[in-house]
DNA sequence: GTAACGATCCTC
DNA sequence: AGGATCGTTACA
């Protein structure tokens, strides 16, 4: 039976939140009311204050207090002036982590994703449990992935930019 | 108020 | 290899 996910599934750590939204179905219901189900491929994980590739580590501001919230909550921003990007929170409440889409079956690419998903700052704070035009689905289906280092975050420091949390669905 | 900086993508 | 393009942030 798919349904669905639930708040618990989005409160665990990032590390196991990540890799665990590989192969899960991304639904989204347009304003028309077609629904449209992505499979997630790529995802990559920012955990917290320390790490420096995360936006929290350079303080708690407006756009980043969402992240501070329970996890299964959206963040979206742009980046580069151009291209939304599509985050869910993970964790507890107060502790900032989140998730990001990085690509999904068909369509490689946060930016991309994002539009083609139609996904923008309006979605910020959305709530995955609750949001009546976008929610994740079990498929029951955990592909095989592989793990690299982050992308784009050079700026970092080779401890962080080094880290391989990025996810990778492989083919079968 | 101003200036610098990107969790990217497309075109050379 | 480099330009697009603008919200967010940090500073004065």
């Amino acid at each position: 039976m798919i349904r669905r996910v639930n708040r618990i599934f989005f409160t665990r750590d990032v590390l196991e939140l990540a890799p665990a939204l590989l192969g899960m179905h991304l639904v989204r219901v347009c304003n028309t009311g077609d629904r449209q189900s992505y499979t997630i491929t790529e995802t990559e994980a920012y955990r917290g204050e320390n790490d420096l590739a995360c936006h929290v580590s350079k303080g708690r501001t407006a756009r980043t207090e969402v992240m501070y919230h329970e996890g299964g909550v959206l963040y979206v921003y742009l980046v580069y002036g151009i291209h939304w990007m599509l985050n869910i929170v993970s964790g507890r409440k107060e502790e900032p982590q989140a998730v990001l889409v990085r690509g999904v079956q068909g369509i490689s690419g946060p930016g991309r994703l994002t539009k083609a998903l139609g996904i923008d700052k309006s979605f910020n704070g959305e709530d995955l449990c609750e949001s009546p035009r976008i929610w994740l689905e079990n498929t029951g289906i955990t592909p095989r992935y592989k793990t690299t280092p982050r992308i784009g975050i050079d700026y970092s420091g080779s401890i962080w930019k080094n880290k391989p949390w990025r996810f990778v669905a492989t083919a079968e």
